[in-house]
DNA sequence: TATTGTTATACTCTATAACTATA
DNA sequence: TATAGTTATAGAGTATAACAATA
């Protein structure tokens, strides 16, 4: 959410050459999604969800018994920030680890029934939010972003060269 | 840079299921900035830079004279981290304060003869960076997703609702 | 030996608030 | 009084590394 002294939001400030950043991909990517970021924070801070949080929700309600390590790849964080989220959501009481019955060391995640209850409401507010945000554009400019966002995201990218200063 | 342990890049787990995660638009700009910046951190590691610092060198170039204050604002960041982005950049021996002639309270930014060099070069490997990257999607789709994500970022929004849980 | 979850620790980036010197 | 820059401090979020229990 805006602050007092500093908007996360990167307005632009007439007067000031931007130069080659308007040209680059990389810097409106990082624009947009700040904002976006930022706006999703405001539009969710009933419930103390940030988009690291709503994902762990998603990925645990709708794949049940999801280990702490699975967590962790498919979020593509290290198995410590699993444990600070994953305690952050049963905090919350939106979470529990419970037994895993086949491996003695691990636990599988599950929402408990308040988390599965507020994971609606929180899912809605959630789709509110894209939806608002979206709205900027028509339909098919956000079928058009979202096909584009993906197939970029997804794609396999030449690696950076090993070039550096002289 | 990717880690031993952790990815920063989100790469899709096949397995999962991801509902309506792959549906929001902010998912998608999420996976994607992520991504994207990751790459930049890599491709420009061996000058030190990151996106905020290359943003702040190319303000400083383009708008000689910018005082904390402003470069804060154009940056969206709060002026204690304009001070210590400035500092980093003074390390690196690429941008000095100056006093600013009409403001005994205020600093004149400009880059050092070094800093104006090397952001040749930096900015040629940013270009390259963001070219390559770029490269998954063909010119018309690479301006379409520019253009999308410029009418985004630049629109006003209209603000979250006070709603929240019951 | 390897893996799971955990803890300790640290680094980066961001913020707020209080301070100082000027305006 | 208000503003420019600074400093102190703190809170997320991330990481690595080492550990105990278990595989």
């Amino acid at each position: 959410m805006p602050t007092s002294e500093a908007d996360t939001f990167i307005a632009r400030v007439s007067g000031i050459q931007y130069g080659m950043l308007d040209t680059l991909l990389g810097y409106a990517l990082r624009r947009t999604q700040l904002r976006m970021y930022e706006d999703f924070i405001a539009s969710l801070a009933p419930w103390g969800i940030t988009p690291p949080r709503f994902s762990a929700m998603v990925f645990v309600s709708l794949n049940p018994g999801l280990k702490l390590t699975q967590l962790a790849k498919i979020m593509g964080i290290a198995r410590s920030g699993a444990v600070i989220l994953v305690d952050a959501l049963e905090a919350l009481g939106y979470m529990v680890r419970e037994p895993a019955p086949e491996d003695r060391r691990a636990f599988s995640l599950r929402l408990t029934d308040k988390g599965a209850q507020d994971l609606v409401a929180i899912t809605a507010a959630v789709q509110a939010h894209d939806a608002r945000v979206s709205g900027t554009l028509n339909k098919a400019e956000q079928a058009k972003l979202k096909r584009l966002l993906g197939k970029l995201s997804d794609a396999t990218w030449p690696p950076p060269p090993k070039t550096g200063p002289v």
